[in-house]
DNA sequence: AGATTATGCTTCC
DNA sequence: TGGAAGCCCTAATC
């Protein structure tokens, strides 16, 4: 019933189609044969609820009357002209949220793993707690490099496998700490419970999440997106980041100043075929190098005490494109792994880098978000791609050729979201958890929910999805810590820190109430390099201050509304 | 409450 | 080949 209240495009939509009448005589017959039957039972109940919305359009109404008694149905046939699908524009079904479910249109290719003649919710690999595998033949190449290395390896894997501990409850979070959407995060290598995190804007925050109101935000570090962070080896109160507005920055996180270690804009902005923006950065600690690489796909090296470029530019993914990660192989550090919007992973050498001379090139179906060696051993790699696959290679001394595996998973993202990365937990000593936040959402208990997915990347088998009800943001954005059971989370402007579930159940309760004490907090936020304090910062946000100036209990109400909202389709 | 907007890759001509 | 349209589950704002 309410549903026909929707359909607010019919008329535009019909006006369209006036002068064609055949047209009209199509979509009929599409409607009428499709097995939507719930929906055409519907519509007989309803006719005088009809009419009085063609009262408005009575021209409309008229054109098809006549075509309306050649399928043997009653008066229905107008109804079903007004339900136009805002996919595919064609009538007869719907597609968008029923309840907590979403319906897919079934004229498209399926939206998790694009394969045609099936939806979202028939999709084979959307079976609860599997997700799809698809095997690639493990080749072994069984060469004197592969014996040495695997020698190598085997000495660094135990057999048994730790207890996996997964943090699937909510801790704490710190909500709206940033002004736009997090884009990075990374826990403080020796300075325990602390998180660090960027977001859209460039702004850079600081938070304790035991001590809770130690929190900080530095807004000159960066004028646009903070891609990628990196906490110095050899000095911890140093941060390196990478940025959109393409420059590597040298943070002292005591004082928020910095100094810029590069810019590869330094004439400013002169349209976007010159402005260069910094998405990849690694550090190869054992030669002191910052490896760093542009979106028109350029690499940089930059040593890290001089603060000067080594060597020249070097072309490593398709001219003019962008290069969306950098990574440094944690057992052989000189060996780099790239991943491009060109569709293409590679490994390099970086002691001799040239055009065209990888070790590897691994093609991917889209844009590859990212690409990391495993945590340990570093002969495993991971890729997240936008053709809603995961990749893994086993093995980066075999047969490269194509993935051991791919997992399908939903992370197809919305141009409005942080890019998915699909992430190894780096104290999984087996190098096959990884963990990566879903795109499409679960409806859980009524509520439709964004989980984060932990996987176990060499079976494809979904070992847990972390969710709570009171989160029905996104989390693109996802670290688990290098040594406690933690997860951290970005999620809009939030970030929300995770916890194994220990004892009794109170998690209802304790999560919501740890998320209201910390909105209302009296933590004082201050901004060391700020124009202003947080109350005041009204430049170029728009609407978000407004609200901002207003008592924090308002803020809180804001919130709490929202959740009941969320709750409420229930 | 509904319209609007930020925003980036893909596709189409 | 390049530029413009268009796009399935956003999130926040007025």
């Amino acid at each position: 019933m309410a549903t026909r209240a929707r359909f607010v495009h019919n008329s535009r939509r019909r006006r369209g189609d006036e002068e064609s009448s055949s047209d009209d005589e199509q979509q009929q017959v599409e409607s009428s044969s499709s097995d939507d039957n719930e929906e055409e039972e519907e519509e007989e109940e309803g006719p005088g609820q009809v009419v009085a919305d063609e009262e408005e359009e009575p021209a409309a109404v008229e054109s098809p009357s006549p075509a309306a008694g050649r399928n043997g149905r009653k008066g229905p046939i107008t109804i079903s002209l007004k339900k136009v699908c805002k996919v595919c524009k064609k009538t007869g079904h719907e597609a968008g949220f029923k309840g907590a479910v979403y319906i897919d249109c079934p004229m498209k290719p399926c939206f998790l793993c694009k394969m045609p003649g099936h939806t979202t919710l028939t999709c084979p690999h959307r079976v609860a707690m599997e997700h799809g595998v698809i095997p690639a033949p493990r080749r072994n190449t069984n060469t004197s490099l592969d014996y040495v290395f695997q020698s190598q390896v085997k000495g660094k894997i135990p057999m048994v496998k730790p207890q996996f501990l997964v943090p699937n409850q909510l801790e704490c979070g710190n909500i709206k700490f940033h002004q736009r959407r997090v884009t990075c995060l990374e826990f403080h290598p020796t300075k325990n419970n602390v998180l660090l995190s960027g977001d859209k804007k460039g702004l850079l925050g600081i938070w304790d999440y035991v001590k809770l109101h130690e929190k900080i935000t530095y807004d000159s570090v960066h004028s646009c997106i903070l891609n990628s962070m990196k906490v110095d080896a050899a000095n911890d109160g140093v941060l390196y980041t990478a940025s959109s507005d393409g420059t590597i920055s040298c943070t002292d996180l005591d004082t928020g100043l910095g100094s810029p270690l590069l810019n590869l804009n330094p004439d400013g902005w002169n349209g976007p075929n010159t402005w260069r923006m910094i998405y990849g950065m690694d550090l190869n600690t054992e030669k002191s190098l910052l490896l760093v690489a542009d979106s028109f796909g350029f690499i940089y090296l930059l040593d890290r005490r001089s603060k000067t470029r080594v060597g020249q530019p070097i072309l490593i993914h398709k001219k003019g494109s962008k290069v969306t990660g950098l990574h440094c192989n944690p057992a052989q550090p000189d060996i780099l792994l790239s991943s491009g919007n060109d569709h293409y992973a590679r490994i390099w050498d970086t002691r001799k880098l040239e055009p065209n001379s990888s070790l590897a090139s691994l093609a991917h179906g889209r844009v590859v978000n990212s690409g990391y060696f495993s945590p340990r051993s570093g002969n495993k790699i991971l890729t997240t791609c936008q053709d809603n696959r995961i990749r893994v290679w086993d093995y980066i001394f075999g047969n490269l050729e194509s993935p051991s595996r791919e997992i399908v998973h939903s992370h197809d993202f919305n141009r409005h979201l942080t890019p998915f990365k699909a992430e190894w937990d780096p104290k999984d000593y087996s190098e096959s958890v990884a963990v990566i936040g879903r795109y499409i959402s679960e409806n859980y208990n009524g509520a439709a929910l964004h989980p984060i997915d932990f996987i176990d990347t060499s079976s494809g088998k979904l070992l847990a999805e972390v969710m709570d009800p009171d989160i029905t943001t996104i989390s693109p954005v996802n670290k688990l810590h290098p040594q406690d059971d933690i997860l951290a989370t970005g999620s809009s402007r939030s970030i929300f820190i995770w916890k194994p579930k220990t004892g009794v159940d109170h998690t209802e309760e304790r999560t919501s109430q740890k998320v209201k004490e910390y909105v209302y907090g009296s933590g004082s936020q201050k901004k060391a390099n700020g124009k202003h304090d947080n109350s005041s910062d009204d430049d170029s946000d728009g609407g978000c201050d407004g609200k901002k100036k207003k008592a924090k209990k308002t803020r809180f109400t804001h919130t709490a509304k929202g959740k009941e909202k969320g709750k409420s389709k229930v």
